[in-house]
DNA sequence: TCAAATTACTTTAACATTAAACTATTTAGT
DNA sequence: ACTAAATAGTTTAATGTTAAAGTAATTTGA
């Protein structure tokens, strides 16, 4: 296992920052958590707002390389959104080894009741930071969040 | 419950912020985890990260605030922590209800290989971004983090 | 065409974390 | 000085996640 390249003032910085981020990623999620409404865990949440952010359907499969968990998570995490009834799990047509996972109504209106009953937070949130620190800030976040998404791939 | 108060654009673009700070988090530390040396989980080496960051002692209670874990989970990892002689428990000499918690040498010694293994993907990182950014965006995101870490106080 | 490899998902055992109950010690109030 | 309350840490049962093995469907290629 040959690398001992020295780490530099810029290495150094990195592991900072994702550090900085971890702590952050963990008080925010714990402040955020305790607002959702009950009987949703943060994993089930997280489907929703994917749902709402990225695409109208999904494989169960899409969704775990998603968030970077099992199959069996994941499988796990749907079982109990459609008890639920927030998400509906159909066969997928084209593939019988594929299923598609869709949100239903209900779960629509779940996933924006949980935002709204977090806004009193975010609004003390938006009196301390500017808004234009912040755009400014999800701008530079989102290039090291592409960089990452399409890293782990390789 | 009484709040209506709709979600403004501020607090709308907070929520994309926290979020993508989330994604980079989840990301990041699943990479930096492939490199953990043998037997050292994310949790264990945070404790270890810990104490070259904050401070040189301290008891199982203040670690578990300080990841916001309960006390019973911070007693489970320092106990693996001291089974592989990382760490050191002892009794707090002012408070028979306290514990001293200290990093071993040996603890020292696996956090910096720790780090050194991850070295080459916080360099390849480095080539991408820009030395500068990074370093504003820290002093953004610990501003972030400090208000945080005042907040989950009151 | 058919056997082997791959892909999608599920199940299971092991482990980490949580909430709640428990033990021991210290502090506060009278 | 005593008692009640608070604090620090541990234990336990329940839950969520993982890795590994299992099932079923599809694709590959000789």
């Amino acid at each position: 296992m040959a690398n001992d390249k020295p780490i530099t003032a810029d290495a150094s910085a990195l592991f900072v920052y994702f550090n900085e981020i971890g702590i952050i990623a963990q008080l925010s999620s714990a402040q955020f958590q305790r607002n959702l409404p009950d009987g949703l865990s943060h994993s089930q949440f997280s489907v929703l707002n994917w749902f709402s952010r990225v695409d109208s359907q999904a494989s169960p499969g899409r969704l775990a390389t998603a968030f970077q968990v099992t199959a069996g998570a994941m499988t796990n995490t749907l079982k109990k959104l459609e008890s639920k009834g927030l998400v509906k799990i159909e066969p997928d047509e084209l593939s019988g080894r594929k299923k598609k996972v869709t949100v239903t109504l209900k779960g629509e209106e779940l996933h924006k009741q949980a935002i709204a009953a977090s806004a009193p937070m975010f609004h003390e949130f938006a009196e301390r930071f500017p808004a234009e620190d912040i755009a400014e800030q999800i701008a530079e976040l989102r290039k090291m969040r592409e960089y990452l998404d399409e890293r782990r791939y390789r």
